[in-house]
DNA sequence: TTCTTCATGTAATTAGTTACATGATTGA
DNA sequence: TCAATCATGTAACTAATTACATGAAGAA
């Protein structure tokens, strides 16, 4: 049984190939775990998560096997010896910045062609959104002090990455709730709205102080960008 | 000359839209202003600032009209009446709540199964990222400050999204530096690392003093989310 | 027994990216 | 006058989303 080396895998593929490489999956366990998990920094469709696994048979990097729920037959996916070197190559590889898309900014950029209440109501709901997200983390965070999260061996990695999305989402609701105070006192249209020059002084003066910061610690970047 | 009412724009379409509701474009001048500004907020590829704008005109959305860069022509896109209001409406609509793509941080995720050196490039590459990123936001705040920023009159709302933006990246380079020193100590084989119980403490303690928060400030959350 | 939710998937369509092409302007 | 880069676009391809379909198990 042949496999077809040269069919490139694109990230989404590879995402996969980490899960399996966790545990065998069932496309269905695979969204459910996706969803609680990797979805938060790769968010993808769930019928990825059945066309992919298809796609690393092919490759020669998942075997399928046929299990069953009960009555009801499912395939059951699992990483090859292959499979596994092939992903430890891709990790080796430096991965892409992070991006973020967030359309209630976006509108929140467009103000002035909107209404006050427009920006206000996006602004709860960015609010509103990381408020439930934020009860998520805390109920994971406390499931592993409780030794009773799933995976405790990952549990380095899952501390690295999960105090970065926690802190995303904090900084969601910090900047929302700042934002709406700041909203409350503009004219119902919001291009007559005086800006906050005061905000503005103090973010940038904040970002200046890290860059010194960064600077003193690691001179050698200094120099390079005085060339 | 009927324009057609029936065909559905896409966000991206939308973004684009309210761009032209800014002033009128060129395609090329469309492509330089996004990659300052919106597309850190609704990243897209560069080919769609061509394509979309003739969307908008089938639609009746934007005029398009010839013009000249010394004495090579272009197309010139400008908002119509009916575009405004159709843009003001989607406006009304809420948005969509944040989205993270992260791929480094999804490497680090699968760090059992790589190396620490792995672990440390993406860190290390993440870092750098969200310095070379804060040097340009700082250089943005200085020119506002300084009256010298472009459109003025659309600064209130640029201070709002700018300052997420900004504690955005923040957030991304603290983060790295962190994660970095903890990493520091790991074994070679990430895999073998212990976990850092007390940052998971710290940061589920810190989410929960946040919700309490939020709860002393709406108590009426507090009272849906009993029942 | 019927309804709902869980579990498993496929198909059609759209959005998005990458690669290519090329004329005009500027500066060395 | 040549190279670089700015400006303008098109075409081919791939990835991703949305909508649809349906069987099995458990609850009412």
């Amino acid at each position: 049984m042949k496999s077809r080396d040269d069919l490139e895998l694109s990230t989404t593929a590879y995402a996969i190939l980490g899960m399996l490489a966790i545990r065998p999956y069932s496309p269905y366990e695979l969204i459910k775990q996706f969803d609680r998990t990797l979805g938060r920094v790769w968010p993808r469709a769930r019928s990825k998560l059945f066309e992919l696994p298809k796609r690393l048979v092919e490759a020669g990097y998942a075997r399928a096997s046929a299990g069953a729920t009960g009555n009801r037959r499912k395939t059951v996916y699992a990483i090859t010896a292959k499979g596994r070197r092939t992903l430890a190559a891709w990790l080796e590889e430096p991965g892409g910045h992070p991006e973020l898309e967030f359309e209630q900014l976006m509108k929140i950029f467009f103000a002035e062609q909107g209404t006050k209440a427009a920006l206000v109501a996006n602004l709860k709901a960015a609010q509103e959104w990381a408020r439930t997200d934020l009860a998520e983390h805390a109920d994971v965070g406390r499931g592993y002090l409780a030794r009773t999260g799933s995976y405790p061996a990952r549990l380095p990695q899952l501390v690295l990455t999960g105090t970065f999305l926690s802190e995303f989402t904090l900084l969601v609701e910090r900047w929302a709730s700042w934002a709406l105070e700041v909203v409350e006192d503009w004219p119902e249209d919001p291009g007559k709205a005086v800006p906050d020059l005061e905000a503005l002084a103090e973010i940038t003066g904040k970002i200046e102080r890290a860059m010194r910061a960064h600077r003193a610690r690691s001179p050698q970047t200094a120099a390079t960008s005085d060339r």
